[in-house]
Parts: structure tokens; sequence; C-alpha cells
DNA sequence: TTATTACTGTTACTCCACTAACAGTAATAT
DNA sequence: ATATTACTGTTAGTGGAGTAACAGTAATAA
């Protein structure tokens, strides 16, 4: 299989999960417009997506919702199980561990790690707090493959580093440095410059225009 | 001036705070190629952005930084203030009241809001918390023109229906739900199948073929 | 004084994402 | 039987974002 594109990874995610609450509801079939009209998407799209990674639908039917889910489960999770660990368990750290628990998502939270005393060894949603010290040791011992980035900016180039160093192949970097990244797949995003563009278009003119 | 790309504005905002710390280092004049290496950016695009927004550097002398500032800062800010809310104060919603007191963002954040009365009354960086149940009340006050959503999935719609019928111009919404809006500007960010995505690409095969 | 260097400013092109249009088909209605 | 309906699957076209290429120019070097 050839690699998706990025939005149609990121949909197909969250097409699983809409899947799931449907299934869970009792439906077994779901038509592409139902999806569509869920995530206020084109069902074009849904169907497309749904093209790209090889499943079909029968007419007048639609999708099976279980087949589906298995299927994006085959493309998005690895056979082998992949493990991720946070780093930096502030405010947003902590909300992350809670989204990642919470939601059925088939990525294993291994590890969380910070380098304030008090956090060190308390567990968050279940998941052990390591001082950032051992962030070489714990990420061989427990293969973590992916790192989301939480700390705070004046740490985020050397733990950079560090991750890349000690062989994780996908960052997800929440902090405001924009990070310089070889041989992983990085994934960068700015909350203030989110807030910021929203505000822009959110000018009376401009909210006019769209 | 015409709308400003998407892309262009959130680039503007990570131009804006870079420039800020090289000014408070003491740097008068900065290069596009300089910018671009800060940010991980080509040159060409940091002088195709700021083209866009009609400002001119000098030959051999790069751009005057506290120009360029201003500049950006009237195209992005309003001339009349922004204010926005944060609704739902868990522990995202804090995280977020922490980075916008932090950063030296003009939108003035105004109010947060939740519906636990623990919270109710307290302040948040210097930022009260009201009761949601005053949301119509505190955004016609205070003039509350951008909201960020971080409530409960399960309070999402019910809440940007309300946000839009007090009047609301841009959403930033951080929940899993989809929403739709109309006659407001929406960004969505879904902070599962971001890392989700980046599980995909993480995977060794698909490394390989970036 | 002329050539070179080191920048900015702009246009034209490429690539990716989305959408419109339509082909294909099984069930249903006539 | 035939036509219609209501879906899926696919291709071709469109728009936006990023990049490559180059034109323009002031300072510096020869």
């Amino acid at each position: 299989m050839d690699l998706l594109p990025e939005k149609t990874v990121e949909r197909l995610s969250q097409y699983r999960r809409t899947l799931q609450r449907e299934l869970e509801d009792g439906k077994t079939h779901i038509y592409s417009h139902e999806i569509a009209k869920l995530l206020h998407i084109t069902p074009v799209q849904v169907r497309r997506d749904i093209m790209l990674i090889g499943h079909s639908g029968t007419l007048r039917k639609g999708y099976d919702i279980e087949n589906l889910i298995n299927l994006i489960g085959e493309i998005i999770d690895c056979s082998t199980k992949q493990n991720s660990a946070i780093f930096g368990i502030g405010k947003l750290g902590q909300a992350l561990v809670n989204y990642l628990s919470s939601s059925n998502t088939r990525l294993q939270l291994s590890a969380v790690f910070d380098n304030n005393p008090d956090k060190i060894g308390k567990t968050y949603s279940g998941v052990v707090c390591y001082s950032i010290d051992k962030l070489e040791e714990i990420i061989k011992r427990e293969n973590i493959t992916i790192a989301v980035l939480t700390v705070p900016p004046e740490h985020a180039i050397e733990i950079k580093n560090r991750l890349l160093a000690a062989g994780i192949l996908g960052i997800v970097n929440y902090t405001p440095i924009s990070l310089q990244v070889e041989g992983a797949f990085l994934e960068e995003y700015d909350l203030i410059s989110s807030i910021e563009k929203v505000a822009y278009f959110a000018k009376p003119k401009n909210v006019a225009l769209l």
C-alpha cells in the first residue's frame, strides 16, 4: 500500500471514532453521506478516502461499519503496537494524557516524563511519570517510537535532540519553538498562531467575505 | 487590503513572536534567510509573506524589525481590540490560559467559563471564571468576539449554538466533535487525529519514504 | 568605473487537496 | 420487462500553498 495523503489519515482517524459511536448505537451499516454529515464534509471525500484504503461498500446498504473500523485499524495502526510518551506533564501534557486514555485510540501511552520531583513517580491516568533523566533508558525499555512534546519552550531543542538520538520516529511538537528534525516525522502545532489566525478572520469585515 | 491566505496569517503570528525575541536581543534589522532559519522554512516564503502585507525591506540591510512588528500588528490585530474567552476550564483550558497570558499576543483574554461551582469565581492567570449560565451576559458586556472551545464533547454543540446566537465571530474548537457553523470563522483541531497521523507516518517503513 | 556580491521583490510553475461530474449497478417502482 | 431511484467508485478539473527561477538594485571590490 502506498503512503496515504496526510489529510486522509487524519480523517480516517476521525471516521473510526465516529463509526465506533455508531456501532455502539447498534447500527451495522452506514452511507457515505451519513458519515459526511456527522463530520461536516462532503460524501465524495468520504468515498474517496475509503476508496484509497481499498474498502468497498455495498450498493444501497452503504459500508459495513465493523469491517470498515477493522480495515482503518489495519491501515493506520501498526501490526506491531506503537508506544508513545508525553514529555512535559504540565497542564497541556495532563490534558493530552486524559484525551489519549479516554479516546479508544490503539496507540499505547507507555510513559510520561517531567523534571519536577513532585511529579516523578506519580501516575497520570494510570501512566507512570519518569524523570526526564531516564528518557533514553525508558524509550529503549518500553520501545517508544512516538513522542508528544509539551515541555517549556526553552527545553524543546535539547529534548528533541535526545529523542532523535534515542531513535524516536515521530514527534508531535506543541511548544511554540519550531524544530528541525531529520529521520523522523514531525508535526508542529502552534496554539497561539491558531488563535491569532481565527482572530484575524473573525473581524467583522473579514467574516463578511467568508 | 485583500484577505490574506490562512497559512500566511499563521506565519505572520510566528514571525511577530520571533521578531520580538530578536528585538529584545538588541537586533534592529533581520534578513529573510535569518527569519527562515529560525522557523525552518524557506527565505522565499518569508519574503513572499512580507510582500503580501506590503512591507519593504532594505537591500543589504534586511527588514527593520520594529517596523515589521508594528505592521504585522496593524494587519492581524484589530484597530479595535478583540476580546476572547475560553469555554471549559479543564486541563486544556488552563493550559491555554497560561499560553495566552505568557505569550505577548495582542488578543485580550477577557473571561473564562465553566459549569463547575468550585471553579466559578476563581481567577486563572488573573482572568475571572464565570458560570456558563452567564455566557450571553458576559459576551455582551465584555464585547467578546473570539471563543475557544474546550468543553467536554457532549456539550460542544449546545455551547456552539449559544455562542453563535450571542454573536461570536470566531471559534477555535478543540473538542473532538465536528461543528457546523454559519456566520462565523471556525477552526477545528483534533488532538487525537494529529497524534494518530504522526503514528501512521512514524512507522519504520513509512519514515523511510519521507 | 566596472564587475561582483548579496540581498529583496515578483512571476511562473509544481504539487497536493478538494470538488464536480459522471460512470456503474442493484434494488424498487411501474 | 423497463424505468427510475439511490447509492458507490473513479476520473478529470480547480484552487490554494509552496517553490524555483529570475529580475532589480545598492553596496562593495577590483
